[in-house]
DNA sequence: GCCTTTTTTTAGTCATGGCTAAAAATTTTA
DNA sequence: TAAAATTTTTAGCCATGACTAAAAAAAGGC
């Protein structure tokens, strides 16, 4: 009966081990593989907790693990994450767009929707957005497929050079600290600069908008910003 | 800390709880007291869990309870408990308004959704929804202050006499099943009809539509089905 | 008013997903 | 390469919310 019961639901995953999933994709893309110790802060638990979850995620084909070395995804388990972060990030959309939240305010309450339904909830949800291709942090969202569009050409505000013009497209820490410093800035995603100058006491640097304001961007910050190089 | 935690957090409901404190609701709107029976058939548990459930909302002071007697709320259940009818019935309105899904396959997904975030989230999307009044069902949803408007004048349609003109304005029972069956038969909230006569032998009857198509209605559904008389 | 049936509670168990503290393995440093 | 530091695992514990089976209480029938 037991056995009838998870045949019929597919295996379906727990929030937790979703939770779980989704962290180790993320460090995977991240570093190649998910110590237990990067799991551990991800999730926020414990190591001992991480190395139980991981034996299961493994027992039950999602991941891979060998004790001490770290664990990666199998198929099924990206599979899984990829779904998880196309939730995570339309329920974002859904939020800023339609419920009016600003953006350092979602990430929570996406992390809470992105455990409910499934596929049906979510193509419903894609296609009520108008098929939205980043979420309010300017990530990528994954396709019904599961195809994951790579942000084109994105780099670091930090390595861009004077002289340079840019559009912000991403950012780096998705933190509310930093994206409400980011509104402090008022510098939010598809606003065009001109990189004015390289100040190199602090490698702060002075960004000029195309209405002439002017941004004092710190080091810190703008290693957390990405754009894209603009042609002229 | 654990103290400090939970005085922090207002003392937080986990899903079953709340699960449990909108059964008590029902069962005592509908039957005065809900008993441990009544309870474990809605909550979809035996009637062991239930006393143990019993116990730990009482301690939280959610609910009272007395020994082979039955539970009710205190204010403070009644307050979660209307919350979450608030919660659930919006999701279902935003799902049938904004998702196009059928009014029998929002059931599971509210109840869902019910459990996420606060306030702050519900309000938003009241908002969005525009304050609706009631749900894909008929059910009338509480406002923000916990008041719940009932429903004016609404009887079963089985009430109803020969010659009567009345408005379909909700259902007794929101299974999928019967919500189906009502599909099959054309009915919908907001439709009117003329009775046009009772049969006496299996007490069904024939609806009259304005536009004159006629609809037989056995009495096991015109129970459970809510009209209100036209005047004329 | 007793006896049977139904309802509720108690007692004991289990799975999940956490935790801490100690042991073991691995990596770094000297 | 041996000692020290770090990381990971193990062992044992806990809370939650289920369950079953048996005991106890309440309600009905005659
Ligand atoms: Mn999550
Ligand atoms: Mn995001
Ligand atoms: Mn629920
Ligand atoms: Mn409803």
């Amino acid at each position: 009966m037991a056995k009838n019961f998870i045949y019929l639901c597919e295996m379906l995953l727990s929030p937790s081990q979703e939770n779980y999933l989704k962290a180790i994709y993320k460090l995977e893309a991240r570093e190649g593989i998910a110590t237990n110790q990067a799991l551990a802060a991800l999730v926020e638990a414990t190591p001992a907790s991480v190395t139980n979850m991981l034996r299961k995620l493994t027992d039950a084909g999602f991941a891979e693990y060998e004790a001490y070395q770290g664990a990666t995804l199998t198929a099924a388990g990206r599979n899984e994450a990829v779904t998880l972060v196309r939730k995570h990030r339309l329920w974002e959309v859904f939020l800023v767009e339609k419920l009016q939240y600003d953006w350092d305010a979602v990430h929570a309450l996406a992390e809470e929707l992105e455990h409910i339904g499934g596929d049906e909830l979510i193509n419903r949800l894609d296609a009520f957005l108008d098929h939205p291709a980043y979420d309010p942090h300017g990530d990528p969202i994954p396709n019904a497929k599961g195809v994951v569009r790579t942000r084109q050409h994105a780099i670091a505000a930090s390595d861009a050079k004077e002289g340079d013009v840019f559009v912000v497209c991403g950012v780096r820490d998705s933190s509310s600290l930093f994206l409400q410093h980011l509104d402090k800035l008022n510098i939010a995603l598809g606003k065009a600069y001109t990189l004015k100058e390289c100040l190199e006491f602090d490698r702060s640097a002075v960004w000029v908008e195309q209405e002439g304001a002017l941004t004092n961007v710190s080091n810190e910050v703008a290693k957390n910003v990405l754009i894209q190089l603009t042609d002229e």
